[in-house]
DNA sequence: TATCAGAATTGGAACGCACCATTCGAGGGT
DNA sequence: ACCCTCGAATGGTGCGTTCCAATTCTGATA
């Protein structure tokens, strides 16, 4: 009676299968085993095996190329565009992620913040406000406003932990993607003084809408990243069809 | 006999067509025609409908939930996140693209440009430097380099069109995927002249490496956008995998 | 020896089928 | 009237097969 069966499929465990291949000393522009050879190695059938290699094509490891085969990408593409937390993302940078000053309270979300969760500007939002730190070096400050609808009893039950882990724990909210629009601004005094850089240093002001699974704005974030700690990295792809829109 | 060149394959078809039913008139959370109902309307196969679907759902248009349906997302996002060059960026924007100041010649690539490309310091490249503007305002500075052994003659082949657009009709090169780190700098005066800015101004320093379909590095460009003109907006998508690397 | 045509290989698209998991509403039992 | 159960509907995963297109290999020929 477990509600979410573990249930890995097939499809998702030649793809590890293959990762690990790679990982294990194949360079880039060497061949991969067939389709045919992996479906016959695994004893699954081909289209298992193309999904599993969908999936590494779209993640950029591999290519192929029709009538010749399956090879390893030269670069491995740092596999950003990827939404994460900020811890997430400090720790892949190899820093300890923490916070301070965290402040949380309701109130009603007025035009702007409404506006980004597509609320009234009466509904009422969650507001909470932190001073992100990596190494104990203050590195961001964020505003993050969810409506108090979709998760009540969020400011109780605010720990420690990642906000997106609690979300998902208890409200079984699960961020899904994001818009973001990243700005330059330069900081005025007070949160100068928060981040512990000069007035007027310039920094990132990212505004960020998360959404779920269903497309219901999540989350509106604003964030002011100090620009000499901080830079932005992304992977972009290129449309891969023709789009009359 | 038959067209057996399926150009546009049968599940383009479809996606085309769901799109223009949801453009025509379908609201967030209402319900598609099921995947059954849509095989048998097209004459296809189950198969081929969820293959339209999955790149409906990829791309945020739609969200499925099993054993309901499948739902017009609530906010379309914007697709950005994808690969475009400034000019179709710009024209995106409703702004009238343009290039001033064009430079182009050929180097060696020396050790930045050269690690940047994965080439040999000593391996020559095509670099161009060029003004952008936005309806005949300055906008950004940028600088690419392309390895002169993937682009021969490149430099008289450079017309006012695309660079893009260049690189796909004379040699073949699509630029497929790229990786991109930004970064908030201030402008040093001689910069700040050419952008029409107060000296110090902050702005965006962008790092692009864009790599073919076979992984190539085939452009490094280094750009400076204005920051008070210019402004960075992203889609991030939730990684669906678990992932043990 | 060099070149070119054809066969073999490999990925790309598609079909039809079967079964499972989840959802949700209809109908029956209390 | 309410609650619960069960089954139909619907999406998720998977199989085996067929044909096509692009590439590569091979062998015959000039």
């Amino acid at each position: 009676m477990s509600p979410t069966t573990p249930r890995v499929t097939k499809a998702d465990l030649v793809r590890r299968h293959l990762e690990a291949v790679i990982d294990g000393g194949l360079g880039p522009h060497e061949k991969l085993p067939t389709e045919r050879e992996l479906a016959d190695e695994f004893e699954i059938s081909r289209l298992t095996v193309r999904r599993a290699l969908d999936q590494l094509e779209h993640d950029g490891v591999v290519y192929r190329v029709q009538g010749a085969g399956t090879f390893v990408s030269e670069k491995s593409i740092t596999k950003s565009f990827e939404l994460t937390s900020f811890s997430e993302d400090m720790r892949a940078r190899g820093l300890a992620p923490g916070s301070l000053d965290l402040r949380a309270d309701v109130a009603p979300a007025g035009a702007r913040i409404g506006y980004a969760l597509g609320l009234s500007p009466a509904e009422r939002v969650v507001h909470i406000r932190r001073v992100r730190t990596a190494d104990d070096a203050p590195m961001c400050i964020e505003d993050s406003y969810l409506p108090e609808a979709l998760v009540p009893g969020l400011v109780d039950a605010l720990g420690e932990g990642s906000l997106y882990r609690t979300l998902d724990r208890e409200f079984a909210l699960r961020l899904e993607r994001a818009d973001q629009v990243i700005k330059v601004t330069v900081l005025e005094p007070d949160s100068a003084v928060a981040l512990h850089v000069p007035p007027f240093s310039p920094a990132f002001l990212v505004q960020r809408t998360g959404y779920d699974t269903r497309g219901r704005a999540v989350e509106y974030a604003e964030s002011l990243y100090r620009g000499d700690r901080y830079s932005y990295e992304l992977s972009v792809v290129r449309p891969g069809r023709s789009d009359g829109t």
